[in-house]
DNA sequence: AGTATTTTTTTAATACTCGAAAAAATCATT
DNA sequence: AATGATTTTTTCGAGTATTAAAAAAATACT
């Protein structure tokens, strides 16, 4: 039910993994600041670094350029060994689609970046459209040859169960393929999926590390209504939650939204569901493709002079995201929420009926609404997260899991 | 992060953990089978038993009455002592207030019950009730003088982030108080107050074990409408999920609970709202205190002859219900849906607007509902799920975790 | 050059699992 | 009744962990 069996290989794999995520989270560090750091003694510090050191997955930073010179043995730093392996983030959206290649410290290396528009993978299924990127940078960058261990794609939408595509995504004929298994026979790599909303948890996480006690909700406002949740420790945590926020029915029957149902919460709070609102037009009417920034700010600029319509339209969204963190505070505490993107701009036009909507409930009046964060610029978090993810994938299940007869990694 | 520092000792409290754990799961089992069954080997299987044994927590089930006289060895099994300690189950609601005491066999030794009122918890605050009962099953059975490790409780509504006590309950004068506390510091017992909806998704994982790999989601239909979640292998994952499913707004503004919000999925759901709707009594009128069974079965057999009011009574409810999973399910992905209580004798009456309320919306027309599983009796579930909470936080806490000076816990 | 000081490594002790061999406890057969 | 077959359980030795404590290493200070 729990774990299977422990034995001593389970103990150096844990332990191992301890290590490399305190200098993942508190940058190079010494063997005793470590063993602090953990609780591991100094003597275990000793053995398992040199270890690391052999395999070639960590070195010792040299760097001597000490701060204040102390007395005693000096302390020698250990870090990451860059050439240790490589991972590859994939940034993919309705509007582009980005490769990040980045060395074991976290360091850019190569990066591709392309225009998506709704035909692009029409032309190209998305497999064989991402499989001729990844053969790009591998041809690019030879030295990686078996060292590219993991591919991190952050995506939106909703995904298999087994997380090997899409089963709906707003991106054009990008859903319904197994996108992982193809990428995965085709190269030597670990291929994983990520839900933007849920790196924007997981990036805010790693940005502001006092959220770590909290449950943390994100929302994300703008051309689309999405959300990321994530729990304290549930680190292993890794269930689809905090999936289709902006899909969730606000009001039966309502207006229409770009996935084809009615009453989303998206179709009032994003962008476009805005913009209806505020001309007045029909909430039937089909949803405007894409919404230009200037014309988002023209009703927000609209809304601060007291135009009716436009404080009218902010009042709907305020009052649909209101009401979605109501029903979801009504299933989870939640100790802290962060809003991202465009729509932060319209916060203070939005606060009052989403504060409404959001202590309305029996839960919601008791709790009250939690502290609110405002993040303009939504893809640091998503790149961060992504970037992380993969960074502890390659910790936890390449390096961490490495035996004592492992070859060195470098060269 | 992840775990603390892992040493040797760890080891054999996680594989003590993993004996019990299969031992609590499939009856009483030989060394061998335990040993096929956890991966362990026999030789580990030799010690750690002997270790049990000596310690009282298990002993030889010397019962010889094999099924057909194999060949060799016999294979002796092992068994919990049930004298290695107690539990004491607290089932609390509105009506009645149900104390069992059990033996680490799950054996029933004692029972104490009685009525609850409205005033009971304004006569006697819950700390010192609960403790005047609990005081009474020690001065019974003088056996658990310092025997009884673990009482847990079985309560409704909102508990505090710390789960000493509850920050509202259906029960009058019942929240507000710390309840934890007193009690532990009055006896050396461990008291843990569990979530009524969270122990019947529980409970129904003990019960149907191929639930063992799903998300489920249990919906109590009745008096009130509770909900509970449980995810698959997230056995430690314990915070505070499906908490106020009942309460979570269906509709701004609308029907009258009696938790004073408005537009509660209890306000549809539950029998009180049903019994509005179907006299057509306007939906802002203070609910009723308690709904006979009698009325309630009155409007089903109403609906069933095509009363047009009682229909529509229903329709509301399902709706409700069908609104709020479609909620739920905007947020996770759920395999089952279990639904219990007296509601299940009108799920039929429920279902065409609870399926179209569920399936309304992106998520859930992609998913469509989940199958649904009826219950009728939800008390079994709850004390089901309470017994294991109790057992297994024995199991984890006392016994897996003793060591090896541990003196015997059994005369 | 010698001493103080701090970090890192070595050493010895202890805890745990495992595979293989040995022992134990029964049934089957002669 | 004795011997053999068979299955379960125990014993034993080897291998791998961690840790505390002692030793060694590397530097600053005097």
């Amino acid at each position: 039910m729990a774990r299977g069996v422990a034995d001593t290989e389970m103990i150096r794999r844990q332990n191992r993994e301890l290590i490399l995520g305190v200098l993942r989270r508190s940058g190079p560090l010494s063997r005793s600041e470590i063993a602090i750091e953990t609780g591991l003694s100094n003597a275990t510090l000793t053995t398992i670094a040199a270890e690391f050191v052999t395999q070639g997955v960590l070195i010792d930073l040299d760097a001597p350029a000490e701060e204040a010179k102390a007395r005693g043995r000096p302390s020698v730093k250990l870090t990451h060994n860059r050439k240790a392996g490589y991972i590859l983030l994939i940034e993919l959206d309705v509007t582009r689609c980005r490769l990040s290649l980045l060395d074991y410290g976290g360091v850019l290396v190569d990066r591709v970046e392309s225009a998506v528009t709704p035909s692009t993978f029409a032309e190209s299924p998305a497999p064989h459209y991402l499989a001729e990127r990844i053969q790009l940078i591998y041809t690019r960058n030879t030295e990686l040859a078996d060292r590219l261990y993991t591919v991190a794609i952050s995506v939106q939408g909703i995904l298999y169960p087994d997380g090997s595509g899409m089963k709906w995504s707003p991106i054009a004929h990008f859903a319904g393929l197994d996108i992982v298994s193809p990428l995965q026979a085709r190269f030597p790599i670990t291929v994983k999926l990520y839900k933007r909303g849920r790196l924007m948890a997981d990036g805010m996480r790693w940005l502001e590390p006092e959220l770590t006690h909290k449950t943390v909700a994100t929302v994300f406002i703008g051309s689309t209504v999405g959300m990321g949740l994530t729990f304290p420790d549930a680190d292993r945590f890794d269930s689809d939650i905090g999936t289709e926020f902006g899909h969730m029915i606000h009001i039966p029957d309502g207006a229409l939204c770009r996935c084809g149902a009615h009453g989303c919460i998206e179709a009032y709070a994003a962008d476009y569901g805005i913009l209806r609102s505020a001309y007045s037009v029909p909430a039937r009417t089909p949803p405007a493709h894409a919404v230009p920034p200037g014309d988002f700010q023209q009703i927000i600029t609209q809304a601060r002079l007291g135009d009716r319509n436009a404080l009218h339209a902010f009042n709907l969204a305020g009052s649909a995201i209101g009401y979605g963190l109501n029903r979801l505070m009504s299933i989870f505490e939640i100790g802290r929420i962060i809003i991202l993107g465009p729509g932060t701009a319209a916060y203070d036009l939005m606060l009052s009926s989403l504060r409404e909507g959001a202590t309305s409930s029996l839960m919601g009046g008791i709790n009250g609404l939690p502290p609110v964060t405002l993040v303009a610029d939504a893809s640091e978090p998503v790149y961060r997260g992504l970037l992380m993810k993969a960074l502890t994938e390659l910790d936890r299940n390449v390096f961490a899991a490495m035996n004592q007869q492992a070859q060195s990694v470098a060269e």
